[in-house]
DNA sequence: TCCAAAATGGAATGAATGTTCCGATATCGT
DNA sequence: ACGATATCGGAACATTCATTCCATTTTGGA
């Protein structure tokens, strides 16, 4: 049997993740990697491909983990308009704790590869979808236990979550007051009234 | 007297606003505009600097007609809910016209240098006062015109309507639904009623 | 007409880019 | 202990990068 790997895949893969979440594709060159990761340049090249390859890999890597956590952050509570409070709140909070304010990992991307990128442009486009489709089962959630109106267009407000989730990530990577993104939270909630 | 310049200054400035805007900033080459510009190599630097330079100058180019843009767009009208549905609306229209999909080059920028060049985050934090201030002083117009009531909370509606505008740009780059984000236009104007 | 000044074309620079290759090293099962 | 195999360190590669330089061309005013 060969020579056991002196690093963890997947931790390496998470710095791989953070780095390029922070500095993007094309202003991470493979030596910022190589610095990083603390990993042999040689091991980069034979453990992910290169560097697309492990952009790619760092990028699922990403959107697995963030769709599954809001799925669990939403799951969490039990009033729904207080779930997306709570879930808009988070967005701002976490700018705030993260002193790289690095954003939102899928939306840089999205800024940053399309419109040349076409390739990837299904994979937005799914991310989307999930995310809307998310903030809508939970809608109707609560209307199922008679937390909100039925009579709204819930498709419409999912969109418009989701649309306003996208412009609070961009937004957070400025120096913003915290206190007028929440009163605008609360302003964008009072759709559910 | 020296030999006249043979192309206007003006003219090459939008060029490159346009290559920048569509590419970004890392991923345009000098190469990249050379052959798009159409001048040589030395006037280039001669005249704007260098890439840097030249960003900015285009950067500021746009951000002065956008700003501009916006007011006189805002002005036209004369019912403010119409105005802001008409503002949304175009940038829904803009994305469906540019084949490009370029989006708005300031959200692009913000985007693709923070938070490594904290020395441009007084650019964006200023852009975004002027569109809340403008967003703001239209919707205080609405008020004196009996269109809105006076009682809400108008500040924190022109957060709001500013980091909705800022999603619509992230996600009109994607291949969106037209009709769904004219809808959740229409969801978010409710907040006015 | 001639000269100063600016634009031009294209080569040249040196650093940084992504990638490949190789000899050396370390490790596991036999 | 040994050999197969993967990792490692680092050199080497060809491109591309932003930038500079220079000789040439073009122009307008004296």
């Amino acid at each position: 049997m060969p020579r056991v790997k002196l690093f963890s895949e997947k931790e390496i893969l998470e710095k791989a993740m953070n780095l390029f979440w922070k500095k993007g594709y094309y202003d991470t060159s493979i030596q910022d990697l190589v610095d990083d990761l603390g990993i042999n340049r040689a091991s980069l090249y034979d453990t992910y491909g290169g560097k697309r390859e492990l952009f790619d890999k760092a990028f699922s890597y990403y959107r697995i983990n963030n769709t599954e956590g809001v799925k669990k952050f939403l799951a969490t509570g039990t009033d729904v308009k207080a779930g997306f409070k709570a879930l808009f709140e988070m967005a701002i909070q976490q700018a705030i704790t993260d002193k790289e304010r690095k954003g939102c990992f899928v939306v840089n991307t999205t800024i940053e590869l399309l419109p040349n990128e076409q390739g990837c442009v299904d994979t937005f486009n799914e991310n989307r979808k999930v995310f809307e489709q998310m903030f809508y089962d939970y809608l109707m959630q609560g209307v199922k236990r008679n937390q909100l109106e039925p009579s709204k267009d819930y498709l419409s407000i999912a969109t418009l979550f989701f649309t306003f989730y996208n412009g609070l990530r961009v937004i957070t990577k400025t120096d913003f007051d915290p206190g007028d993104f929440s009163k605008s939270v609360d302003t964008l909630l009072s759709v559910l009234d």
